[in-house]
DNA sequence: CGTGATTTTGATTGGGGTCAAACGAGGTGG
DNA sequence: CCACCTCGTTTGACCCCAATCAAAATCACG
């Protein structure tokens, strides 16, 4: 396993150049929405900004925290849970714009572990001092309460998504929502390479990575995506859609419901 | 189905007269460890207080909604969201001193339901005068981001419980859950009357009724638990503590990896 | 006491887990 | 440049858990 401890930043580099305002997360960040002013301001809250390479923890369950929180600036991570038994629970998958350590805000150790998928920049920001400048400035007030009502409306989507219906529902759940985060960043919705293992993806979903594998194998059979090793391109969103909802046809104007076919005109 | 529309606050009742200074679930909502001074300051914020019978819904998804959120002041309720097929999701079940709304900030519509499973009281705030407050008064402000990122890490162990191993181990986490809530609010953490159906259970936990009243049945007979109807004794905690991890028996020193049985006594 | 909802129980089935082996790609060192 | 090793992925065979369908039983309530 090559798990560095976060502790020997070794690989890590301080890099001060960038700033929020020239950011390419700017519009999924906290200064959502926010003019030039605002967006200054947080990035004067930029406690620094940190250099991860892949594989490397940005930080682990049990560690004291010093109150700080992370802003995902470029690349993708994954946070998990060690159960007492020392397996591995994926919580979620998070790209740039996303906060890191929201959930552990109050308390003085981390939940969880996160961990960069791929090579990676974080803004560390400190809590309090993030907090106090909430308090002399409303509009971040909000922006901050939104931040953390939106993630967990995420978190609740992702319940839900996670309990409901079969493997091949959940996947094509999965394969939309990373298709949705690359367009909502700017990059091409239908090709996109996965930074995680199959075996990473099985346990977020709660199923095995050999079922992964072979429901990748039964979605390129049906042509609804092509697959090679982690490069994925959607051929048929439409149909993914409908794997997704459980309607695995084509499903006319009125979908059931109607018992004769002669009423679907009427 | 009694889904009465909410709307219709036929029987709802305004009941002035209790405060957040008397308020039994002081301990467990937004005043947590405040003085006097600072819960007479939030008392003023509740703009009413309403009452509920069982089966009333606090608020419907994708209602409109006038930036209300709530605090459980007693009984229980439900959280759930629609299909686009219709069927309901349970997203959740929560008690005294929890907030409803939390995850529907910023927005303009509710993202789910939420209905009464027992008579029930709730404090309904205006999230923008709470926002106001909370600029002028930084502890309140402290408090309200340590109550969202609680809400989150609980909705983080949710999704934990509902992927994690069998339908036993689910099970029997969700009545520890309930047990520990019980024991929370001060009430026996061993003999609590669960306030939702079977059908409800299974639809939190990705079951089905008929498995939830099996699994019942299981533990009835594995001495671990007393029930009739929805009255539930918890006998033996640890077994149940055992059966939730996924560890059925007393576990000897070194559980299982070892092949040959005559090295348990080793 | 009748009616409908909830719960229990049984029989059957299939989806996905489990185990294991084979395969492929990437990295390393000789 | 190739042998070797390791890790991730694929694929197959088998089996078990929980869904499904259905019917009976129990309870709640008018």
């Amino acid at each position: 396993m090559n798990r560095l401890t976060s502790s020997s930043s070794l690989s890590r580099h301080a890099a001060q150049a960038a700033s929020c305002g020239t950011c390419p997360a700017r519009a999924h960040c906290l200064p959502t929405g926010m003019n030039d002013t605002y967006c200054a301001a947080i990035d004067q809250l930029v406690e620094r900004r940190v250099q991860l390479v892949r594989g490397e923890h940005l930080y682990q369950m049990n560690e004291p925290l010093s109150d700080h929180l992370y802003a995902i600036r470029s690349g993708q991570f994954k946070t998990y849970h060690l159960t007492p038994e020392g397996e591995q629970r994926v919580t979620g998958f998070h790209m740039s714009g996303e906060f890191l350590g929201l959930d552990a805000i109050g308390l003085h150790v981390h939940r969880g572990s996160a961990v960069a998928l791929t090579n990676a920049e974080v803004c560390e920001f400190s809590y309090h001092r993030l907090a106090d400048a909430a308090q002399r400035m409303e509009p971040l007030s909000q922006l901050f309460h939104n931040l953390l009502s939106k993630e967990l409306a995420r978190q609740q989507d992702t319940t839900l998504l996670l309990r409901n219906g079969h493997a091949d529902q959940k996947f094509a759940n999965f394969l939309l929502r990373m298709s949705r985060c690359y367009a909502a960043r700017g990059s091409a919705p239908n090709l996109f390479q996965l930074p995680m293992s199959r075996q990473e993806i099985g346990d977020f979903l709660g199923l095995t990575a050999a079922t992964i594998s072979r429901l990748i194998c039964n979605f390129k059979g049906q042509g609804c995506i092509k697959a090679v090793r982690r490069n994925i391109i959607i051929l048929d969103q439409a149909m993914l859609t409908r794997i997704a909802t459980g309607t695995p046809h084509p499903a006319p104007a009125v979908p059931a419901r109607a018992a004769s076919p002669a009423l679907q005109l009427a």
